[in-house]
DNA sequence: TGCAATGCATAACATAGTTATGGATCGATG
DNA sequence: CATCGATCCATAACTATGTTATGCATTGCA
């Protein structure tokens, strides 16, 4: 009877312990994650020029891997939300969030997915590091919409529910988007997601005139952006 | 060397080519879906008495088998959506509309994922039947929108567009609470549904006095048809 | 220096989807 | 009516997935 299974190493390589192997995984799942669209033990193991065991040894299951992972999403999903600057436009800054939060689920659709899945509200339930990364970029939201309350724009007594139904709307376009629905039907996405921004600020209490105002200069802010990012990245 | 594998059927028991065969599996596949949140060659097979081999000779792959189960699915939404009758507040028929759309999805929450799961692009480009299939059901929002236009209460050019932002918030709303995330931090889901209608509803141009008056119409026929149901299924 | 703990490779098991093969039945055709 | 081709499906096996049991080698501590 042969041995069918080919997922292990030639020999025994010279074994140096590394200090700093699970960062390596995470770091390598979330490229694979990002480059091949999935991480499987085996992938890892390979690429790592490892066996499958040290996922267990390290996070048990790969679930705690993915977890890892999201982690590090959050992080740099929070840090890509907050760079959009605070000025006199709140509107315009509260857009300007929505569209770098659709510039980072495009540029990384199968982190985003893993982050907002099936797995979230497992995730949120964890330990409270990760609760705050996440939890912190939706602060952030909930931080825009008082702006636009503050200067006087929009009429919202309840920010936390406001925020709850901006991120419906621009999750599942996100989400549609992410499918391939408007490829497919040959729509524009940049155009109903302006709309959703449009009829909340408008829902919100603004004025249509000043929200079409606001949504220029952010959609300009954002351009501009995507712009700069696809300079640095070659 | 043993066998190991247990998937087989002891013996052979009478054959008797049964011509609803195919129809028996797509029933079965969604009852298993809908019961276990999951399905497998094998444990089809097993619920048919049968094994793995019909389903490759009857649908070629399991997508296809699945692919089956979701056009049945939007067929059920559709005659669930358009369950509602056309009434005098245009608002209140689209709204509820969407609580139709959250009421299927909360009844079959598996089935809800796959039919707007990453297959969704996949499927609408396959076959016309399909298309027409799942796209009937957004046509049946468009026509509640136009409604909402003609009777003056919105003043709405690009009906596609609206369309696709509103279904953007419910799609995105639904998803978030099948995740359990509303769940996870104890908010009500319920709450945060009607607040997308209403702001929506008003920055499509309704008055903030109106769109809650239709909102508290179509929540008590919403609850009228959740008691109903609730009833009807023991 | 010895020893316990840790880390990882090997091998194997279970569960996925899928396929190659062959036998049994069904239907059409001479 | 007989035969033959097509169809349907059971058996068995292959690949890929996550996961676990086992043992060895190294590491860190006493």
């Amino acid at each position: 009877m042969t041995v069918l299974w080919s997922d292990t190493l030639s020999g025994m390589p010279p074994r140096s312990t590394d200090p700093h192997l699970r960062e390596r995984m995470i770091i390598t799942a979330a490229r694979l994650l990002a480059t091949e669209g999935a991480v499987s033990a085996r992938r890892l193991a390979r690429e790592l020029g490892m066996s499958t065991m040290v996922v267990y040894t390290h996070f048990g299951a790969m679930d705690e891997l993915i977890r890892q992972v999201m982690r590090r999403g959050f992080e740099d999903f929070g840090t890509e939300l907050d760079r959009g600057a605070v000025t006199d436009d709140a509107v315009a800054d509260w857009m300007t969030y929505l569209w770098s939060y659709r510039r980072f689920a495009l540029r990384e659709p199968h982190l985003y997915a893993v982050m907002f899945g099936p797995g979230l509200a497992e995730f949120r339930l964890g330990d409270p590091v990760d609760l705050d990364a996440a939890r912190s970029t939706f602060v952030s939201l909930l931080r825009r919409i008082h702006a636009c309350v503050n200067t006087g724009r929009w009429e919202v007594d309840d920010v936390l529910t406001a925020g709850e139904a901006v991120w419906s709307g621009v999750h599942g376009h996100t989400t549609l988007e992410l499918t391939g629905f408007f490829d497919a039907v040959g729509r524009d996405p940049v155009h109903s997601y302006s709309e959703i921004h449009t009829r909340m600020s408008i829902g919100f209490g603004d004025s249509a005139l000043t929200t079409a105002r606001s949504l220029s200069t952010a959609r300009r802010r954002a351009l501009r952006t995507d712009r700069a990012e696809a300079i640095s990245s070659h």
